[in-house]
DNA sequence: AACTATTTATAATC
DNA sequence: TGATTATAAATAGTT
């Protein structure tokens, strides 16, 4: 149906091809629809355009469509996913079972049907695993023991530095005191209000209390 | 097309409805494969008629043409009994990796990044594990020595009862000898290669000296 | 994307 | 049912 009769055959003409694909899937969609509404059939088309373009009708939706077409053949259609996944479930459900017994055995529960060798297997299993574990512990407690002298020694340091602080800073008080004491002796009575001396008395002592504290 | 333009609604009149649904599902199958064809395009039908039989066309393998639905609108495709697979899937994907780590670190693997008190919980557990074990392994112990006592009982037993056999044995041997003896004296030597005695000298020796050694 | 000559599908009829 | 046919619809090639 057109000017020419056309040879049903794959259409090589890339952009030819891609006109009549829009102008035969509108045609066969609708179809699809008259003959749904027409004759009270349940249809579904589903067609992909050379370029991978989807484009579908179902008159009711297509899972159930689909359901319908599982049922009429034979379950299939789904049963290649379906046992994909069920065999799937089998054989991760097998890892499962074989791992909990062994946690079983290693917590020594159920171990009523074990031989004697095999009792020795799971003995010999756990204190594997106690060694390697209290090694580890060992590491750990070792570990924070390294952690523990570097902090003393860094603690030691900081004391010595600070030692080293607080006697400058007494130095320093002695200074001045030594200093108040001569103004005192010369007579500067009168500056004492105007200009007191740097560092006031108390603030020295708030400073200086910790350290003799520290030092106990 | 046809004699006459038809308005797109269902056709009440069953036979005609029939015939209508024939012929244009023909003509969509016909057109399916048409455009399968001269487009390449992957194409599915599947249509029921209201009477419920069904007809279908697909360019490769419906469910291959669902596969591709499938990739195409994300999932909505496979429905409950594929999510619920699914769902179970990761879900026993998951107790596994929690097993698995359990099992690991109960074999001491893999515990570098554990903190102090895990390292000791896991501690905890191996040497639970290893009490039980120990324990199994002690009933068991007793349980083959407690077999082993019934098993020297029931020798015991079965020895005496031996012995006793042996002696009966014996003293009917004495007796068969004795009365040869006498039979020797009385003088009825023309009977005896006729008529050996019921039990021949070597198989009583054979049946004697096996329990001879036993009780050395 | 619209047009149209022609083919194709199909409704009505036999 | 199945074949025929007049006509509607689809569409290939064209613009």
């Amino acid at each position: 149906m057109g000017r020419g009769k056309i040879e049903i055959k794959r259409i090589e003409n890339c952009s030819n091809r891609s006109v009549t694909f829009n102008k035969r899937r509108n045609g066969i969609i609708k179809k699809a629809r008259e003959i749904s509404v027409l004759c009270a059939a349940d249809v579904s088309v589903v067609i992909f355009s050379s370029s991978g373009k989807m484009s579908e009708y179902s008159s009711s939706t297509l899972p159930q469509v689909l359901e319908k077409y599982h049922q009429h053949s034979g379950k299939k259609l789904w049963d290649a996913k379906h046992e994909n996944l069920s065999a799937e479930i089998d054989r991760i459900k097998k890892e499962n079972d074989s791992m909990q017994i062994e946690l079983r055995h290693l917590r020594g529960e159920d171990v009523k049907s074990l031989e004697a060798i095999e009792l020795i297997t799971i003995e010999k299993a756990l204190e594997n695993g106690l060694t390697n574990v209290q090694e580890k512990k060992l590491e750990y407690l070792e570990m924070l023991k390294k952690k523990e002298k570097l902090l003393e020694e860094e603690n030691k340091q900081l004391t010595f530095k600070l030692l080293h602080c607080l006697l400058v800073n007494l130095q320093h008080q002695q200074m001045t005191m030594d200093r108040n004491m001569r103004e005192l002796e010369l007579g500067f009575h009168q500056n004492d209000r105007e200009f007191p001396s740097q560092m006031p008395m108390v603030f020295r002592m708030q400073l200086i209390q910790p350290h003799l504290q520290d030092n106990k």
